[in-house]
This record gives C-alpha cells, sequence and structure tokens, in this order.
DNA sequence: GTCTTATCTTAATGTTGTTCAGATTATCGT
DNA sequence: ACGATAATCTGAACAACATTAAGATAAGAC
C-alpha cells in the first residue's frame, strides 16, 4: 500500500517554521491540486500556498517543478496500484469463474481509476511519468496482471498460442481504451467491449498460418 | 491529405505589418516547437517569435494559448492520418497477404509515428485534443481502421464472435502499447507482439461460455 | 550552551499569458 | 480614385510564474 499520506498526518510538526515532511505534504498537495485543475494548470508556487509554506521551500527537496511532478506521477501511480488492489479484494475464491471475475476486476478498476481521476491518471502517464525507474515487470499493476493470467491459464482460459503475448497485449489494449474513452475518441462503453473480446481473444484456439 | 503548410507557402504576403495566414503560421510553428521541447514547455511568446510576429498578434486568431494548442492538436492528428495513408499505399493488391500487410502496416505507421514525434504524437491525444470535434468514426485513422478490418474480413482472416469488437480492440491495443513504449513502461519491441497477437485474436474461433 | 547542519523565508530576476490603446494595412462602397 | 470601415498587427503594461541568492530560524550533536 502507499503510506506516504498516513507518514505525513503522523509526523507533522507542530512548529510553523519547520514543517517536518514537506517532501510528502508537497506531493499530496501536487496530487490534489493537478486532479482539480490538470498538470497543465499546476504551480509550484500554488503548491506551497497550499501546504503553507514559501515557494523557495519546495527547492529544498526537489530541484526543479519537474521532479516534484516526476515524483507526484510517481506516487500516483502507486494509487492506481491501491486502487486496483482493492478492487481485487472483493473477488476471492479458486474457481474459473473467481478467475475471471478477477481478471476482469483488473481491467475494470484501471479505466475507472482513468475515468476518476482523469488529470491523475494522465499524470501517471505523461511525460512525467518515471519510465525505466518504475521498473517494468517489477511495478504492482504488471505483476497483478501476471498473476490474473496465470489464474486465467491454470483455468484452461488462455490458448497456449497466444499465451505469450497475454500480458502485453493485455495491457495495451486496456490503457489503450482508457486514454481513448478520457480523449473522447471512443464512447464508455467501449471498456466492456475491450474487456469482452479480450476473454474472446485469449481463450481461443485459432490457427493462424503465414 | 494535410494542405496547411502549403498554403502557408503559397500566400504568404510579402509587407512586414500584415503576416497573412497567420493561424496557420502559427499552428505550424507549434507543431515544430513541440516537437523539440514538448507541450509542457511550449511558450505562446516563443511560437509568435518564430513566427516573426508580436505576441499580442496571436489573440486575434486564437483566444488563448490553449485554443492555439488545440487547433495544433488538431493539425498534428491529421498528420498522423497522413503518415498511414502514405505507409498504406505501398502495399496494394487485393490478395489475403495484401490485406494482412496492409492491417500490419496501418499499426506499424500509428506506432512509427508515435515513436519518431513523440511529443508531437502526445499533443495529439493529451487534455488538447479535440475529443468530440474530431468526430470518431468520421476521423481518418478509424476510417482507414475500418476499411482495413472490412479487408481482412472478406479474406476470411476475422472469426464472427470477435468481428463486432475488432474495431475497437484494435485501436485501443495500438493505442496503448504506443503510449506504453513512449512512457518506457514497454520495451520497444511490445509493439510487433500486439501487432502478432491482434492476428491471433482476430482469426480466432474459440468457443468463450458464461 | 555552542556549533553545525537542515530547513524555511524574503527579495529579486527574468519569463510567461493576457489585455488594451493605438498604429498600420486591406477591403469595399462610391 | 478616394475615403470609410474593418481587419490585422504593435508596444507597453500587469499579474503570476519558476528559479535563485542571501539570510533567518530551528534541530541535533557534542
Amino acid at each position: 500500500m502507499n503510506m506516504t499520506l498516513t507518514k505525513l498526518v503522523v509526523t507533522r510538526s507542530k512548529t510553523a517554521y519547520h514543517h517536518g515532511d514537506l517532501d510528502v505534504a508537497l506531493i499530496e498537495a501536487s496530487k490534489k491540486l493537478v486532479a482539480k485543475y490538470g498538470v497543465e494548470r499546476l504551480s509550484l508556487r500554488q503548491v506551497a500556498a497550499t501546504v503553507g509554506v514559501s515557494p523557495s521551500a519546495a527547492y529544498h527537496h526537489f530541484p526543479d517543478k519537474e521532479a516534484l511532478l516526476k515524483a507526484a506521477a510517481r506516487s500516483a501511480f502507486e494509487d492506481l496500484a491501491d486502487f486496483q488492489e482493492k478492487a481485487l479484494m472483493n473477488f476471492g475464491g479458486s474457481s474459473v469463474l473467481a478467475a475471471r471475475r478477477r481478471f476482469r476486476a483488473l481491467g475494470m478498476s484501471y479505466v475507472t481509476f482513468a475515468k476518476t481521476n482523469p488529470n491523475v491518471f494522465r499524470l501517471c502517464f505523461g511525460p512525467y511519468c518515471g519510465g525505466d525507474e518504475m521498473a517494468r515487470e517489477e511495478s504492482r499493476p504488471w505483476k497483478m496482471l501476471a498473476t490474473g493470467l496465470n489464474e486465467l491459464e491454470l483455468s484452461g482460459e488462455i490458448h497456449p498460442k497466444i499465451r505469450p503475448y497475454a500480458a502485453i497485449l493485455t495491457w495495451s489494449a486496456i490503457h489503450g481504451v482508457a486514454n481513448l474513452v478520457l480523449d473522447g475518441l471512443l464512447p464508455e462503453d467501449a471498456v466492456e467491449s475491450v474487456v469482452d473480446s479480450l476473454f474472446i481473444a485469449l481463450k481461443s484456439s485459432g490457427k493462424v498460418v503465414d
């Protein structure tokens, strides 16, 4: 779980001058302001004012605005993982149906997060995205996807032919609809279409000749 | 084809005071600067200076910076369509193989454009994306995808079960990899994986029971 | 308690988006 | 051809912005 907020509340100092966890407070304030106005309208000064600190104070914790936004993006990415994790908890069990429900929850929660916090979702993946530092295969969303696919495979819901591509195809498709729906280029119900078609695509036993 | 640049060159006025097609010139300059530095680092004043005009001149053609960027995004979206169209021209014929090659070219060119001009690609689909104004089903990339899928269908390369989802799934998956690769969250070769798996997924004849 | 270091503030600089009053050119009716 | 009207651009201004430098304040070590 993402503990940044908790840490903030617990260890905040009482004296006015020294804030005590300014870095975390700045990140949290950034996320809130981004959620409200979007990254493109975010100013360092506003963030500092929200936290109750002078603008230049931020420069003792981050080299510049870009670094702060990258840290906020990183934190927001963890929030997304948290959200998916919670969604997953609603569907326990080891049956085939449970595995399918969990897989569906994984994809749906991803898009629900995007639609609920469009600006935050865009922050995660925009030009402030950590990229390599987010360590691809080690990232929590990727790991959840991997285990979800393993469960489906054990239930015989994935054809061997497509198994090697399953993770990349799934993440790409889900990430794609999320963005296209946010941009207004696909209707909202496109999400269900993608999830449904992914089930069909993964289970399929078609032969391809080149 | 996107004729904005041509129009600019042809009708540019010689007198210094009146520019003659300032709107188009501003859009083109914006795209160039975005390509170089990214949307987040673009300033109206720089754009105006590049065109050789005072900053306030832009406000007689666009209500504000956001409107200019939206216009630039719209134009960039047409550039993407142009790029795909050109890629498509390399693969004529009516054979099954030709249909498959065109479909592959459609997806690959989409991602190639993204990787060649990451900042411009992000401009197309970011918060400055036209959305509804881009008219979804009437957009050129969507139409190309639709005819590409029709060709594949006529060649017997698409199973009826997945046909209704084919367009949405394909666009989502391709758009998704493009973004994830740009963000450094998927390796570059993920693109081929997605295109290959799309072929498998579309042709498949799997049965799904609920 | 003093010294050192970490943390924050104040003040300043140069750039940004945007506005407004005025200058310049094009267009059009005559 | 000419004068009025509208379109287009400039220059100067303003507040908000990111960033920096020099100094104030508090915390922790000894």
